[in-house]
DNA sequence: CGAATCTCAGCGCAACTGAGATCG
DNA sequence: CCGATCTCAGTTACGCTGAGATTC
């Protein structure tokens, strides 16, 4: 462990030769930060055989009426490139999470189905979670409010709405 | 583009069935500001062959007064994996951006120092981010500065310093 | 001797390009 | 015929583990 914050750090120097300094020291933030986070919800799950990508996808399903969505659907609804979505599904598939099924109307398209054992290690992976306080325990509840709100014109800046 | 705020409806369905929705907001906010932010910067420093993580080690040579660091202490200050700091010094160094140098005193350590390429570069990339707003234009000053408090703690709490 | 420093091989995961097959 | 949907092969990259060589 460094005896010095490494952000404030390179953001003093920063300032002796540049401008930007809030922006740099953010990015800095919220790369560190995420690394942080994802590492710890990754070590979360790991137990269960899932990454955070694999256990976003389950929870998608989950959250659907029918259990069920095109792959197509969930690429845009987990915002991961399309061809990314098959062997996340694959490996969901291989550990009896979801099973594939041929869409009812469109012959095109593969339905990615929730089982229960997928169900079942949903509710039990989340319950990690949130017993973890979702990697972010250091923060109350208005800090996490005000984290959303503050990103949320970046994320309508890049169209995602 | 989709019609709705995908993190507002997943976190309405969230609510339904566990706790934490704030936690799940943020936490999901942040891993897609990163993605949206991390895209933004790689696409605005490919035209120079460099990565964000290869940008980030040239800017932290830069800043010492030597123009060089031991790769363990590299690894330290941009918070990476020791493994991780060789192949991005390689990239670096074929590139002739940095040259490694024996360490004056301890026969083990291997010293990276940042060539006058790498400093033109380094200032030339840097007005490119700055220029584009460090990806984080949508955001006022007040804003961004909020930003790196807020996620202060987290990073506190991790150990970082 | 133990500890530190760097390198390397290997594994897993992820993103993307380009292509192909199938179907609306 | 065009476009949508999924799959596959191949490339690139990154992060980590485990091991080894060298040196303090």
């Amino acid at each position: 462990m460094l005896d010095f914050d490494p952000i404030d750090e390179a953001a003093r120097q920063w300032g002796l030769r540049w401008t930007g300094v809030p922006e740099m020291h953010a990015v800095t933030s919220l790369m560190r930060v995420h690394q942080l986070v994802l590492s710890r919800l990754d070590a979360l799950l790991r137990p269960h055989d899932l990454t955070f990508a694999r256990y976003e996808a389950l929870v998608l399903l989950s959250f659907t009426s029918a259990g069920s969505l095109p792959l197509g659907k969930m690429g845009e609804r987990l915002q991961v490139h399309p061809t990314s979505v098959t062997p996340i599904v694959d490996r969901l598939e291989s550990a009896g999470l979801v099973r594939r099924r041929p869409h009812p109307v469109d012959r095109r398209a593969v339905l990615a189905e929730i089982t229960p054992a997928g169900r079942e290690l949903v509710e039990v992976a989340t319950a990690d979670l949130l017993a973890a306080g979702f990697g972010v325990a250091a923060l109350e509840e208005p800090d996490l409010r005000q984290v959303s709100e503050l990103l949320r014109p970046v994320r309508e800046a890049a169209g995602d709405f």
